[in-house]
DNA sequence: ATGAAAGCGCTAACAC
DNA sequence: GTGTTAGCGCTTTCAT
């Protein structure tokens, strides 16, 4: 920048307004200095910059591993490339989404980053470190790190409880979709011997979506189970064939539920392999339904009903919030709870 | 950090050690700092630290703008919302994932922005001044601009000519791939009418395709084009329907063509539609061809024959290339060309 | 409309 | 192992 004020016969001062405010200077000493920076090859260094002025124009995601950076190399990758991408679009590509293009409009880039879990210098305190605001999707950033960073800059948690009372935050309507779900499954369908199976006891939304559960049955008259006919530890698909099994094995003899609901897609993916490998048909025999709306959801056959997080919708509405904090940091803190619905496809008859 | 330094009784010097270099610090020192660091809510900052190292350890990526980010209220955005996500993920969203999942395991963070044209602060100065190095998707910023940044920063081009001779630079196998998909009609379905509909004159990628397309023509001992049989302007569905109709109707009394190859998978859907009005059945009647390997190539029906870009690696091949030129600023500029893959779905007759 | 000067918060030599 | 001291490249009053 010296160089560039040196040879355009100006001073420092003259070259920052160039940038930041041309209109306070003069057209021709403009160009003189417009000039002179392209020869020189003159980038303005966003870090001084972002010294001087306190800002960065940068906001922030931490979201959680998606999948092992290490695991690279050999077959496995190989595997994966070949697999169709649209299959396994994850979550934190849709919130990557939404967020640029909000944060775009209002001017702002973004800077993303999977949290590895580590010591002070974790990627979330670079990230931290680095911009204006940030989101962070649930369990990702141990709380009490948040707790600290919170104190300097605007943090917006998502898709997760509440854990800091004075953040903003947003989570997803779980109990209502999962609610809305099972209604339509007794309603519509006409089913009355329902199984539910959930997650892990600590999973906050596995927990809300057997709520909504436990209410459409109550709704309905039918028996309300005080806890999950079966809990997966993992809610992979894995998990889900096994429960499947489980659940068919248990009531061998009896009869068996009409309608399994599982706490996320990826089970309910996993327990139509195993249903499909026992001969039950899906859905003549059984209903199948999980949660989520991730992309395979709409590729397996057969289809599978299920209730659609709006991810896309949650990054924007996190710029959004991070926004208004940035220009007004004593406002009260914000909780939005964004709606879901109900995806219906053949899994429980209505392909 | 000054307060950091006084509530734990040491130097700046000693506080900055805890951040960068633990084991440099004695243990009982090291905690002393750590502990007031949190409870004085101190978040070291990325600027000043960035200032003072000259590195950001960011990592960026710039891209076109793949919506109009202003169209986001009304009944439009209701629509898109509504729609089956994994139908709209785009190639910058795989390119992403890529360079973020690689960036991770070295060590960056990936800063990433659609370039909005605009002044001297632009998003993609923005970007230039705040990272290490960037990725510049093809016809993304102006090569002028890239011609001064590079001087400053490595810079790898992705996924078009060769614009900047010293730069770093990928592409993708087009040629190749066109090539083995039109070999592929020809020897395997035994095909021998064929068209061929290119883009825009200035596309060196439909170009590079169209010229594959001859090479197999001429193999084949099949009469060589000189041109396309048709050429569009967008590569858009809606051209695609336009130049398929045009194509029928230019045949009609003759002989139509066996297979048309569209120089992209956004025509070859759009040809689909105006296929299926007009009653031509796909692939009985004619078979159809795209290139890219976009997802809903994977869901229309007949699901469509394409070339499948490898979109995620070629932002893992970025972030190496990146890697590398950081490490050792003065090596020869590297040219990358990655190979495609032809994906035989049942447009061609394969499904 | 332009210039001078004082930091912004940190790192990196170099001393001790 | 820890402290001292220069900057890093810009923004921002305050003058002029």
């Amino acid at each position: 920048m010296y160089d560039v004020a040196e040879r355009s016969g100006v001073s420092i001062a003259t070259v920052s307004r160039v940038y930041r405010n041309p209109d306070s200077v003069r057209a021709e000493t403009r160009d003189r200095v417009l000039d002179a920076a392209r020869s020189l090859g003159y980038v303005p260094s966003g870090n001084a910059r972002g010294l001087a002025s306190r800002t960065t124009g940068v906001l922030g995601l931490c979201f959680p591993d998606y999948a092992d950076p290490d695991a690279e190399t050999g077959a496995e990758a190989e595997a994966e490339a070949e697999a169709d991408d649209s299959a396994v679009m994850l979550y934190s590509d849709q919130i990557i989404r939404g967020m640029e293009r909000a944060a775009r409009r209002h001017g702002y880039a973004l800077l993303i980053a999977a949290s590895l879990v580590g010591g002070p210098e974790s990627l979330v305190a670079k990230v931290a470190g680095r911009v204006d605001g940030f989101a962070v999707l649930a369990k990702t950033v141990p709380t009490e790190d948040l707790e600290v960073i919170s104190r300097r800059l605007p943090i917006v948690m998502l898709a997760g409880p509440r854990e800091i009372d004075h953040l903003d935050h947003i989570e997803v309507a779980n109990s209502d979709g999962e609610r809305e779900l099972a209604r339509h499954l007794i309603r519509d369908h006409g089913l009355r011997r329902l199984a539910f199976v959930g997650g892990e006891r600590e999973s906050p939304d596995a927990q809300a979506r057997f709520r909504g559960y436990q209410e459409a049955c109550r709704e309905a008259g039918l028996p309300v189970a005080d806890e999950p006919d079966l809990r997966a530890e993992m809610m992979t698909q894995a998990e889900g064939e096994r429960t499947a099994d489980a659940l068919l094995d248990r009531a061998a003899g009896r009869e068996r539920p009409e309608a399994i609901l599982f706490a996320n897609d990826q089970m309910a993916i996993g327990a139509l392999h195993a249903l499909e490998r026992r001969g039950v048909r899906v859905p003549d025999d059984i209903a199948v339904t999980g949660f989520d709306g991730i992309p395979l959801s709409r590729i397996v056959r057969p289809s599978l009903t299920t209730v659609r997080q709006p991810m896309r919708r949650l990054g924007e509405e996190a710029v959004g919030l991070l926004i208004h904090r940035l220009a007004d940091p004593t406002r009260a803190p914000v909780s939005l709870m964004l709606p879901v619905s109900v995806t219906r496809r053949s899994s429980c008859g209505c392909g």
